[in-house]
DNA sequence: GCAAGGTC
C-alpha cells in the first residue's frame, strides 16, 4: 500500500448493471464518466471515495457472469479417445475461454489489479457469485500476489443495502465456492459420460429420425432427463388409465317452476321440469351433491330414490358476503413464462428471448429475475403515469391515477436480491409496437398489462352460498354478482363470473326442486404436460434454475426426445421414452427422477 | 458431437 496517497480500490461487480448501479451509489449522484474495458460491454468507472475509513482511488468494473469454463483436455475431448466411463477419472481443467468474450473480460482485470491494493468482489449474494469471485481472484492474483481481497455481500442494489455492504467487508467463502466447482464437475462428468455412452452405444443400432446432418446425439443431462422424465410419467399415466363410471346427483331450481311433489311420473327418471326450459333471464340455480362422484351405482341409486321419494328440498344455510379477486404479485421470469405460455400460446425460451429484446431496447426492465415484489421506496405511481397516453390502456392508467384504482403492489415473497420485477421502463406507442413482429408485441403488452394489473385494487362481487337438504342428503350452490371488475378491466388474459341470477333463498325456506336426476360420467385420464405446467414442476423439484429451465425444455425439442402439439402440450417421443424405459429396465429409475439432482444440490 | 451455470 502507497503511503500516504489514497487506496487503490478495483472494484468487480457481476453484471454491467450492477456496477452502474453501486457506483451511482458510492459516488451519491451522477454516474461519472467511463473508459472503455476490453470487453464492449464492460467499461470501467473512476471515482473517489472513503471505504473503510480511507480515502479510496476506485477502479469499479464487471465481468459478465462466470470468467471460466470447465471442460476435459484436448486429449479426451475426441469421442474414440478413451471409454466414456473413464471420463470418471480424466482431469479436468478450468479455463478462461480464449474463444470468447472471457478473454477480454480477463484482460481488463489484469490491466487494473496490477495497480490495485484492494480488490473489493461485489458479485451476486449467491453460490455462483461466490465462485466467480474465486474466478476473479485468480486471475487478479497472478498479475498482484499482495492484493488485499474482500467481498461485499449486498441484497440489493439501494443506499441502505450497498452502504451497510462497504461496513462490513467479508473475506469470501472458498466453501461456498468449492460447492460449485463439485456442482460443475459432476455435471460435466455424467454428461459428457453418459452422453457419449447412450449415443456410442445406440447411433447405429435404430433407424433414427434424425434430421441434423450430424447423426443421433443421444444426449444425457441431469436436468434433461428429469425433465424429460415429468412428460414420460405423464404420458404413462395416461396409458395406464383405467376409465370408471360413477353416478351423481344434479339438482336444479328455476325460480317459479317447482317441481311435482308426487314424485315419479312413470318411467320417467326423475322430477321434470313442469313447463318447457327456462326463459334465459329466468332465475336459475345448479346444485351440486355434497358427496361429489359415487362410484357405486347400487348405492347411488337408493340415495337418489330417497330423494325422488321425498323430494321436499329444505334451505339450511343462505348466506350472502362481499368476495374480492384479487390481481396477480408483480412478474418475475418464471411466472412471465408460465403465464406466457397459458395466455400467449408462447414457448418459454421465446419469451424470455423476446423479453430481452425488449430489455435491449429500454422498454422493459432486466427480464431474468426471481423476484416478486417491488422494493420500498420505488416510484411505482410514476412508471404508471408513464402509460397515461397509450392507446390501448392510457384510460384504464387516467382512472388509476384519478378514480382510485390505483394501490401498491403486492409480493410474492421472492426476492433475489439483484433485480426488481419486470416491468415495463417505457411506454411503447401503438404505432411503435406495430413495428414489431406480433409476438414480440404480445409479451410487451402482457409484462404492461400486468404491471398495471398488480397494482390495482381488487375485483368486488356479492357471492351467496346455498347449502340445501333433501331427505338426509346436502347439496350446495353458489351464486356471484361481479360489481367491479377493477383491474380485470386491464388483464384481460382473466375473467371472473359465476351464476348472476341465483334465485332468493333464506334459512329455513322449503321449495321442490324443478329436476332431479342421477347422472352417468366416466373419469378422464389426465392431460399432456403443457409448458406451465412442466415449469412448476422443476421449480417445486429444483430442476434448473430460473434462467435455464427454458433452456432444458428446449433442449427435450431439440434432442427429439419429445414434441410439442398444436395444443401446446408436451408429448414423448418414441425415443424418449424408450431412453428412460430402457433405465427402468435396468433398475436404474434414479438417472431420470428427480432425487437425483436435489439430493446433489443439497 | 458431451453438462449446467452465469451472462450480453
Amino acid at each position: 500500500m502507497r503511503h500516504g496517497g489514497a487506496v487503490r480500490v478495483l472494484c468487480v461487480a457481476e453484471k454491467p448493471s450492477v456496477c452502474r448501479g453501486v457506483t451511482e451509489i458510492l459516488v451519491g449522484g451522477r454516474l461519472p464518466p467511463s473508459r472503455p474495458g476490453f470487453s464492449n460491454y464492460n467499461p470501467v468507472y473512476d471515482f473517489q471515495c472513503q471505504l473503510r475509513g480511507r480515502n479510496c482511488d476506485v477502479r469499479f468494473t464487471s465481468v459478465s457472469g462466470h470468467l471460466m469454463g470447465i471442460d476435459f483436455p484436448d486429449r479426451f475431448r475426441k469421442w474414440t479417445s478413451c471409454s466414456p466411463e473413464q471420463l470418471f477419472e480424466a482431469p479436468v481443467q478450468k479455463i478462461v475461454n480464449q474463444e470468447n468474450n472471457q478473454v477480454n473480460l480477463k484482460r481488463t482485470l489484469q490491466r487494473e489489479a496490477t495497480t490495485s491494493d484492494w480488490l473489493i468482489l461485489w458479485l451476486d449474494c449467491d453460490r455462483e457469485g461466490e465462485n466467480i469471485a474465486f474466478e476473479v481472484i485468480e486471475v487478479c492474483r497472478e498479475v498482484n500476489p499482495r492484493l488485499d481481497i474482500w467481498r461485499a455481500r449486498f441484497s440489493a442494489v439501494i443506499p441502505r443495502e450497498i452502504n451497510q455492504a462497504i461496513n462490513n467487508l467479508v473475506r469470501p467463502n472458498e466453501n461456498e465456492a468449492m460447492a460449485v466447482d463439485a456442482r460443475q464437475e459432476i455435471d460435466l462428468r455424467l454428461g459428457a459420460a453418459f452422453t457419449r455412452f447412450q449415443t456410442l452405444l445406440l447411433q447405429n443400432r435404430f433407424d433414427f429420425e434424425w434430421h441434423e446432418d450430424k447423426g443421433p446425439l443421444l444426449s444425457y443431462g441431469p436436468c434433461q432427463f428429469p425433465t424429460l422424465g415429468f412428460i414420460v410419467e405423464r404420458a404413462w399415466a395416461i396409458a395406464a388409465h383405467v376409465a370408471e363410471d360413477f353416478w351423481t346427483i344434479k339438482c336444479c331450481y328455476v325460480e317459479g317452476r317447482q317441481g311435482d311433489p308426487g314424485g315419479r311420473e312413470g318411467d320417467q327418471p326423475g322430477l321434470q321440469p313442469g313447463r318447457g326450459r327456462p326463459a334465459p333471464n329466468q332465475a336459475k340455480a345448479d346444485f351440486n351433491w355434497r358427496r361429489g362422484r359415487m362410484f357405486d351405482h347400487m348405492a347411488a341409486t337408493i340415495l337418489y330414490e330417497m330423494c325422488i321419494d321425498a323430494p321436499i328440498a329444505t334451505v339450511t344455510k343462505a348466506s350472502g358476503r362481499e368476495s374480492l379477486k384479487h390481481p396477480p404479485v408483480p412478474l418475475n421470469t418464471l411466472e412471465m413464462q408460465k403465464r406466457g405460455s397459458r395466455y400467449l400460446r408462447l414457448g418459454a425460451e421465446q419469451t424470455l428471448q423476446l423479453a430481452e429484446e425488449l430489455y435491449q431496447a429500454g422498454f422493459l426492465s432486466y427480464p431474468r429475475t426471481e423476484t416478486d415484489a417491488f422494493p420500498e421506496g420505488t416510484d411505482v405511481m410514476g412508471m404508471v403515469e408513464a402509460q397515461q397516453h397509450h392507446e390501448r390502456w392510457g384510460a384504464y392508467v387516467l382512472r388509476m391515477m384519478n378514480d382510485g384504482l390505483y394501490r401498491p403492489p403486492g409480493s410474492g415473497g421472492h426476492n433475489d436480491e439483484a433485480h426488481p420485477p419486470i416491468h415495463p421502463t417505457k411506454c411503447a406507442s401503438v404505432q411503435e409496437m406495430g413495428t414489431w413482429p406480433p409476438p414480440k408485441q404480445q409479451v410487451y403488452e402482457l409484462v404492461v398489462r400486468h404491471f398495471l394489473a398488480c397494482c390495482s385494487i381488487p375485483a368486488v362481487g356479492q357471492s351467496t352460498d346455498v347449502e340445501i337438504d333433501i331427505a338426509g342428503e346436502l347439496f350446495s350452490t353458489r351464486g356471484l354478482i361481479v360489481k367491479q371488475r377493477n383491474w380485470l378491466e386491464v388483464y384481460r388474459y382473466e375473467s371472473w363470473g359465476g351464476n348472476a341470477n341465483l334465485p332468493f333463498f333464506e334459512e329455513g325456506m322449503t321449495f321442490v326442486p324443478s329436476s332431479m336426476f342421477l347422472e352417468q360420467g366416466r373419469t378422464q385420464p389426465p392431460n399432456y404436460l403443457g409448458e406451465a405446467e412442466l415449469l412448476s414442476m422443476m421449480d417445486q423439484n429444483g430442476i434448473g434454475t430460473d434462467a435455464t429451465m427454458a433452456q432444458h425444455i428446449e433442449t427435450m425439442t431439440k434432442r427429439n426426445y419429445a414434441t410439442k402439439t398444436e395444443a401446446n402440450l408436451f408429448k414423448p417421443t418414441k425415443l424418449g421414452e424408450a431412453l428412460l424405459s430402457a433405465y427402468v429396465e435396468m433398475g436404474m429409475v434414479n438417472m431420470w427422477k428427480p432425487v437425483l439432482r436435489a439430493a446433489m444440490e443439497q
